[in-house]
DNA sequence: GCGACAG
DNA sequence: ATCTTGTCGC
């Protein structure tokens, strides 16, 4: 009945508009499975590797690997870059043999032009709380936070904070993390320092990001 | 019109 | 995201 995907710009705009009316970024879980989600493209960009890799929380065990390959089907499109990867990641956690109840998404959740990025749209589909962890800022305009681990400065966009930018490593340039779903912003920002250790990146994060990228070798390789 | 623009 | 080697620094 309802669409998931869509074909087009003018049709994820659409999409869009009704998911985020749905999306709750309010909420602090207490995670025991917790999911990373990332992918990898191929020379060509004409294949996406989506990964998904589970952890344990807090003790961030690695008890799961999944992986899918996708055709790239959906441009990429700053906005409606769910549309391009959303795919790919759902596949892969749908292939995990256990389903988490937090999933790290590479990308914003509200933190987006109509505060429905990535993270956001994956956890309203999968009724599952989720953040949005990104490299750069897509919208809104961040302070600088303090130099040490553990700083945090409000991203804000139209006049409301829609995330953080977060040292998780001193001396290391921040990380923007915004709520997904059912997920509080002072929530996002502590179960993502929870799962940061000695790299900028939190560990699911990283160990998917290494799935997708092996997987990619994998099927390069001749 | 100009510049910005997750991965 | 991807194309790419060495290199500066902790």
């Amino acid at each position: 009945m309802h669409p998931i995907w869509a074909d087009d710009p003018a049709e994820a705009l659409a999409l869009q508009a009704r998911l985020r009316r749905r999306v709750v970024a309010r909420g602090a879980p207490a995670p025991a499975l917790v999911a990373g989600l990332d992918a990898a493209y191929s020379r060509d960009g004409a294949t996406i590797y989506g990964a998904a890799v589970l952890f344990l929380f807090p003790g961030l065990e690695q008890v799961g690997e999944a992986w899918t390959e996708c055709e790239a089907r959906f441009p990429y499109i700053p906005g409606l870059f769910a549309f391009r990867e959303g795919p790919a990641l759902c596949a892969a956690l749908e292939a995990l043999d256990r389903t988490p109840d937090l999933i790290l998404v590479h990308g914003h959740g509200i933190a987006h032009p109509r505060r429905c990025g990535i993270a956001s749209h994956l956890g309203v589909l999968l009724g599952t709380p989720s953040i949005g962890v990104a490299d750069l800022l897509l919208v809104g305009e961040a302070g600088e936070p303090r130099g040490e681990r553990g700083a945090a400065a409000p991203v804000r966009f139209e006049g409301e904070v829609v995330g953080w930018a977060v040292r998780t490593r001193t001396g290391a340039r921040p990380i923007y993390v915004s709520p997904g779903h059912l997920v509080g912003h002072a929530a996002a920002v502590e179960l993502v320092l929870a799962m940061t250790g000695n790299y900028r990146r939190p560990e699911p994060l990283r160990a998917a990001h290494r799935c997708a990228v092996s997987v990619r070798a994998g099927k390069t390789k001749r």
